[in-house]
DNA sequence: GTCTATGTTCGACTCTATTCGAACTAGTTC
DNA sequence: GAACTAGTTCGAATAGAGTCGAACATAGAC
């Protein structure tokens, strides 16, 4: 007997988008939570910074960490509402939700672009 | 032979100031990581809502845990640099360092001001 | 088919957070 | 002095977050 159950952790078949919380589902504490970490920090601000607000693959983002590593940060963002990742043959892209952020949480992701990390 | 050291944890003498950051020692991710939880996001969402910029003691927060647990996240609080301590007598005089914040990270208070919890 | 590239999943480990009770300290009041 | 009060400190238990290696999955190029 087939499983004819959806895989919640699966892409979208049609449009390759990955499971994500909507707009109105975005919680303050959770995301804040995923940005409190520096790595994730960094990878939101070089989005807004540098990404002129295309799709970026994971790749893209020069993070020196093992892979499995570097997956459960982006899941982390994405969980979380601050990412969305679209499968798109063998790469994950992602972009940071802006318009939804902005719309929830005006402000937040301006001080994540202004801000310079400790060691800098 | 006396320790001539003063004791980093304790309240300046004159002042009854707690040791917390200055302006420009705060760090964002340590900020964004002090209010990712819910009790500490309430205690500072009950201060900016109903304190009227005044000193509150500990007490005035309607904190529904034992008095280790509230003792622990206002240290919390207060090392990230969100909240100012002062001693006064027995008790210890809280106030959410508006201006501090506002300056470094603008609009950050107005979210948790606007923040709804989730079990409401 | 093989090879390579991009990323996931699993399990384990470590480190940090949170929670709390019990004992304690220090003002205040009597 | 004793009693009361506001809060700390310590230690321990539990839960959670971050890190990583090894094995796996899948798409594309050849």
């Amino acid at each position: 007997m087939p499983d004819l159950q959806v895989d919640p952790t699966a892409a979208d078949p049609a449009t390759g988008l990955l499971p994500e919380p909507g707009r109105a589902e975005l919680r303050l504490e959770q995301v804040l939570s995923a940005l409190s970490d520096p790595l994730r920090l960094d990878i939101v601000q070089t989005y807004l910074r540098d990404a002129d607000g295309e799709e970026r693959a994971c790749g893209w983002f020069k993070i020196d960490r093992p892979k499995s590593t570097r997956t459960h940060h982006w899941k982390v963002l994405r969980e979380a509402g601050v990412v969305r990742q679209r499968q798109v043959g063998l790469e994950r892209r992602n972009r940071v939700r802006e318009a939804d952020l902005d719309a929830r949480f005006p402000g937040l992701l301006d001080l994540v672009r202004d801000w310079k990390p400790a060691d800098a």
